[in-house]
DNA sequence: CCTCGCCGTCGAAGCGCTTCGACAGCCTGC
DNA sequence: GCAGGCTGTCGAAGCGCTTCGACGGCGAGG
């Protein structure tokens, strides 16, 4: 592996001009550069990343926490990952992937040893243990999720209470007054995850200023769940005309009840879902659905990550306006039927 | 952020000491490490990963080049992915993400800038570019698949080729002899992605070694695509009683698909599937299938990279045996209607 | 009793890079 | 024509750790 000073010597200078050329830090001459830029080429030489993080006290490294739990949401969670790695690339960060798992220790681990420059972490709680853990560390983070007391830490996500007050807004608007909604399951709620939260809370409002009928309930994995919240909710309100789906695990064996009980979508039943698109469109009936932008949140959230590291502003709470696109799951209700 | 020199002073030993505590490489009092430690613990002290890999020239940091496309197999990748970070950490190492779309160039990126140990790479294609690279490498490297050339370099898998034969041994073993290969999408065999290449010449082996008449046909993603493949497997093998489904997409529509047009599991058409367990029971039908154990295959990847990082032997091509397990998709034909 | 060897510790030399201060040469402006 | 300011380059001092050689002290063996 040649280091700096191979490059140095092939080039005719000394390393530090080598360095300068390759930060851009201070004015070399043209001529100069391209020589040096020749060496490191002739030579292949790429800088050592540990010597460059002592030297600089940066790594070009963020960390990743993702729940790596393989249960529950996990193409959404690619979705993130693959965002954040492309955004991190981008902007010449690598990604360092820790799992939820390891909890505070992981953090303070990566962050004491200076292993990575920032942050970005999944999956928040309401009560995040690792908030304030995150305050002390010297790195700055970027949440995506918004727990209860985030002040001072940067957080990104879809404005959930929103995308709750959109689609019962867009249901209403469509006639519908006697709505049910079929949420994740209860270990999300009892996790206080904090996007299950901020979607029920939402809707409850948005269900009280509409002045809709509505139920909620939340839905265990797989098909019998799904059938027990159906059942609970048809029990409670037995004349409903439209579902609000956040659950998208739910969504298949949902539809494939509806189907087998001779509920039609949209004839019989309404739905509108909130999943990432692909989900929606890869559904026997195309869904109307607000998309879960895991793509735009993650490099979002790396993009804040960079403003805060180059001590640029940033917003510290970034939610997303949701967008509702309409297919093929809702009907409208004539006004005699309302 | 104290440093060892801190600790050095708090302790009143010298630094190299500091470093003999942390690294038991040289004998050490049990009363001087008491104080060392007591120290270290005090001072909250944690060594500062670059520096330690320029003196060490190690970082203890693994990368992992999965393939993030969001498209196909995510469970899977995610399982694996899982596997590889639990196994890392347990061995006190971190795991860098990389995107197996950033090529030979990322590989070479985080290798000749030492930011990593080893390399453990999935989604291996029959004649991938990335080996010779890997080759020139100064790091090891574990591949997930098993490409043609692979000399030299440690591979870890399924045994795809067996898996095949195992599930046409197990319809063989229950009196069909017809039957059809739902093969994953013709993407994928495009891409000369090793286990679907490996599946069907074990595939296409079996089934003659065993003298059985049999279709296989790779499959689109969606609903359409397994009714077309269905069809065509149909109308060259209109009596078959068995199907060997490689495709966990296609699982799902392809139970709808038969459902719907009347044909029962196991009753009328018997199959055996190769798929993570937990996708298998959470079909309609529990699926007798053979397990994807992605987990193993994970953990055991990094293992084989733990060994060669430490100079131990390795074995450079181990492929798990499959296993399969009964459940309720595989009927047993009489011998009348053979 | 002396020597040998081992145990436990220290000091110093790097690992490969960044960055600061210095400085030579040149152009500008008065 | 000369002070002052740029521009472009260099040298050296670290960044925080590991590791090698050295060495004092002590027990064992002859």
């Amino acid at each position: 592996m040649p280091t700096i000073n191979d490059v140095a010597r092939a080039a005719g200078v000394s390393p530090s001009t080598v360095s300068y050329v390759l930060s851009g830090r201070r004015p070399i001459s043209a001529e100069t550069r391209a020589r040096v830029q020749a060496a490191i080429a002739e030579l292949g030489f790429h800088p050592h990343a540990g010597a460059r993080a002592l030297a600089s006290s940066k790594t070009n490294v963020l960390a990743l926490v993702a729940p790596l739990r393989v249960d529950v949401n996990v193409p959404v969670i690619m979705q993130f990952a693959t965002a954040v790695v492309t955004a991190a690339r981008a902007h010449n960060h690598d990604v360092l992937l820790l799992t939820k798992d390891e909890g505070t220790a992981g953090l303070e681990r990566v962050a004491h040893s200076t292993m990575v420059d920032a942050l970005i972490l999944m999956d928040l709680e309401r009560d995040d243990l690792r908030i304030p853990a995150l305050r002390r560390l010297k790195q700055p983070s970027v949440l995506i999720g918004l727990p209860a007391d985030h002040t001072g830490i940067a957080c990104v996500d879809l404005d959930f209470a929103a995308a709750a007050r959109l689609a019962l807004e867009h249901l209403a608007g469509h006639g519908h007054r006697r709505i049910g909604l079929v949420g994740p399951s209860p270990a999300v709620y009892k996790r206080q995850t904090t996007y299950a939260d901020r979607f029920l809370s939402g809707f409850l409002e948005a269900s009280a200023t509409l002045d809709l009928r509505t139920v909620t309930h939340p839905c265990e994995p797989g098909a019998a769940g799904v059938r027990d919240a159906l059942a609970d909710i048809d029990a409670q309100l037995p004349d409903l005309t439209a579902l609000v789906v956040h659950n998208e695990e739910a969504l298949r064996p949902l539809l494939d009840l509806l189907h087998a009980s001779g509920r039609r979508v949209p004839e019989d039943i309404s739905i509108v879902a909130i999943c990432p698109q692909d989900v929606a469109v890869s559904m026997p009936v195309d869904l109307t659905s607000i998309d879960i932008p895991a793509h735009d949140v993650g490099t979002l959230a790396v993009e804040t990550a960079m403003r805060l590291l180059d001590g640029r502003t940033v917003e510290y709470t970034r939610l997303l306006a949701p967008r509702l696109v309409e297919r093929r799951s809702c009907r409208e209700i004539s006004p005699s039927h309302r």
